[in-house]
DNA sequence: CCCACTATGTTAGGAGTCCGAACAATGTTG
DNA sequence: CAACATTGTTCGGACTCCTAACATAGTGGG
């Protein structure tokens, strides 16, 4: 019956594509906007970010993955940051690898780079509570599948944790389990970036998967979710 | 009884707006490793695609806007483009104004460029036909915030145009209707970038948000979908 | 008609983002 | 110890961005 806009329309993975690229747009615009007054730039914004979340630092590889760069970007960006004086390099484990470490500037620097993305936050928060779950919901599996295929470091969320236990309880409004806190969540509570976050084997990680990617929806809502695919 | 988890982490909208900051970084990232095969780099690739949505040319401005970038910034690249014989500046309405127009070239690459996010179309290709609409229905509403606070120019999508009748079909598959078209449709087939569209008044629109907005839950999904926000 | 005023696009200069290629230096392994 | 792999750097070059300062072309009021 809708026919007609399923041969019409592209395909909806492609227009769900191209919103996400014109959020990327965005945040890219605005990140370079913001960039004048904090007195870095995107990259660097994003590099001071990263080493936030790292108090015990990183080296300049790890960066360079994080940010999607290749070594010499990411050389270059670190280099200015150092000339800055919002990063050091210390020696690391290694006598060829550097650890870098944020200066007490830097800290206060990053954590104004990280209201950059405010006015994005801002624009989901009018979105409804239930729709604000589904879309992290689908946007970490949109990450899983993104990390599967290999386009994506590893990330510091519930779904590759050995910690996290899917659908193990009843209540619909919490019905994972964190292990770790021994506390129930539910999808509106998912990690992308946990800082207690351990790596789960594949076997665990295939088992989470399974429990978790299939949409929970009781008899009731059924027959309402297939009318609604095609 | 979830309250350890929402005092303990960020705020829902901090930890989406991250995850679609993460997807942002993977366009980017691939879009510049597909730059050096095409030839043209990601914001020359992007001006293409936007030529080609626009086969009867259009201002350097128009184009700067729709970049987020500064005039001078998409002066730049056009620039580049006209170099590599793809696109040519045509004498607009005005005589102090161009109007770019894809080469043949221009075209045929254009069509390449649009392929660099595919790897994301199949990310999203693996999500639940009902995920996905949830997902393009929430990133609809996102960029609509965007765009009424003047982050985003005005889209092209269902939300702002004058053939959009929202929710006025009991049909749950598809309770929309398109009075250009005159057929019904759902939530899946909302479009970011609809060649037929036409701006609706500020009333219209508003009306329209209104009618479309709230979450339609028939009554066995109501308690699920209550229950499963916070 | 002419003087502001506005709009479109350009140039100039400078910092930064990216890349690939080629290097050093340090570990690791057979 | 000789390959090999790993970490980070330097180099050259194309492109991305910005702000500021210009041209030039339409517009409106006096």
């Amino acid at each position: 019956m809708t026919a007609i806009f399923d041969s019409l329309s592209e395909p909806i993975a492609r227009r769900v594509t191209a919103g996400l690229a014109k959020i990327a747009l965005v945040l890219r615009s605005r990140a370079w906007k913001g960039a004048g007054a904090a007195g870095v730039t995107p990259t660097q914004g994003q590099a001071l970010g990263l080493l936030r979340d790292a108090p015990d630092g990183i080296g300049l590889r790890a960066i360079a993955k994080l940010l999607g760069v290749t070594p010499p970007t990411a050389s270059d960006a670190v280099n200015t940051l150092v000339a800055k004086g919002l990063v050091t390099k210390a020696p690391g484990a290694d006598r060829r690898s550097i650890n870098l470490v944020l200066t007490p500037r830097g800290e206060t620097l990053a954590d104004q780079t990280r209201e950059w993305p405010s006015f994005l936050a801002d624009a989901v928060d009018t979105l409804d509570p239930v729709e604000q779950a589904a879309l992290l919901r689908a946007l970490v599996k949109v990450i899983r599948s993104l990390q599967q295929a290999g386009d994506v470091p590893l990330q510091r969320m519930c779904l590759t944790c050995t910690f996290f236990r899917p659908n193990v309880h009843h209540d619909a409004a919490a019905p994972h389990h964190c292990a770790y806190v021994d506390a129930p969540f539910g999808d509106r509570h998912l990690r992308l970036a946990c800082p207690e976050h351990a790596p789960a084997s594949v076997e665990e990680q295939e088992r989470a998967w399974q429990a978790f990617a299939p949409l929970r929806t009781p008899p009731g809502a059924d027959a309402h979710a297939a009318g609604r695919s095609d």
